[in-house]
DNA sequence: ACGCATTTGCTGCGTCGCGCAGCAGAATAG
DNA sequence: CTATTCTGCTGCGCGACGCAGCAAATGCGT
């Protein structure tokens, strides 16, 4: 049962959600060229500083979808910046933790912060449900893309 | 006058947006994967098919944020593969038109249409009101992120 | 207890996307 | 008609990345 109203508003959102997420690599890459890094970096401290616990190379890797020996290359480029520190783990010492040195990432999440202030101001005039549902719909759609990307990884090569 | 009820819907969306735009860039790469094409050069189709009229070379550079040199480098991929073509443009003779190849992009459209079905049925029970708070703020969010790379390029160094 | 397979992180090596600087041609200002 | 600006293209060098192979550590098998 085709209902050309609510068509309207999935293709709008279609839309948008391109838009949004292509200005969203050029706001991160502004960002990268702002504090001298690369986007990927920025990427990965964006984890690193998000998450309690510090990570293994095997978990950046993972998390960023690079190999393991370029997720080593990135961690010394981190740790070279004085961003991050390699620790062993001395439950399994094939792993090295590489935890954030809040000195230096201070810089970092000050500009998300100071950013992220302005864009605070955006959701101000959203009703609480409204934020809700933004926020289920950003939820859920991260969850379905790692389903969409295995669904890819098994699908018919086009070549 | 803090609201700590709506203090933490705002925490909540900005760890529910790094996790969703940080799956975007998975899945974009993924896409890229499956295609046999460069994550650059997703995005750059993503933008030629959604566009009406053809792009010139200075857009497509704007709109991914790199140089025109690399951005002809970009164009002589896609053009290639067989993807797009060039037209000269009669209006101003410097600018060079891109303008996608139907029979070639239709696989990388069909392949977004079938990712895209899926991704409606996350939409389906949300409330036409909520589809458009979600599509409002994306919009928003869109336009500020170009103010504020801004900012950041008028901004002083941190180095 | 002892192999055997798996996992983790690191390292040469080659590829290639990208920025930079400079270029000619076309359009515009003055 | 000259000067400036804008377009797209081209060498050049850098460096991020994937790939393959490596040793060390862990877990599994009998």
């Amino acid at each position: 049962m085709p209902d050309p109203d609510r068509a309207r508003l999935y293709e709008e959102l279609a839309l948008e959600s391109r838009r949004y997420l292509a200005a969203y690599v050029l706001f991160n890459q502004a960002v990268a060229d702002h504090l001298g890094l690369h986007p990927t970096d920025v990427q990965a401290l964006s984890l690193l500083t998000a998450e309690p616990e510090p990570l293994t190379v095997r978990q950046i890797a993972d998390r960023t979808g690079l190999t393991t020996g370029s997720a080593t290359r990135l961690v010394d480029r981190l740790e070279r910046g004085g961003y991050v520190a390699r620790t062993p783990d001395r439950q399994d010492r094939r792993r090295v933790l590489v935890t954030p040195v809040p000195e230096r990432t201070a810089r970092v999440t000050a500009l998300w912060d100071d950013l992220g202030r302005t864009w605070q101001t955006l959701l101000d005039d959203h009703s609480e449900d409204e934020l809700r549902a933004i926020t289920r719909h950003m939820r859920r759609a991260h969850d379905l893309s790692h389903t969409q990307i295995e669904r890819l990884r098994t699908m018919p090569e086009p070549d």
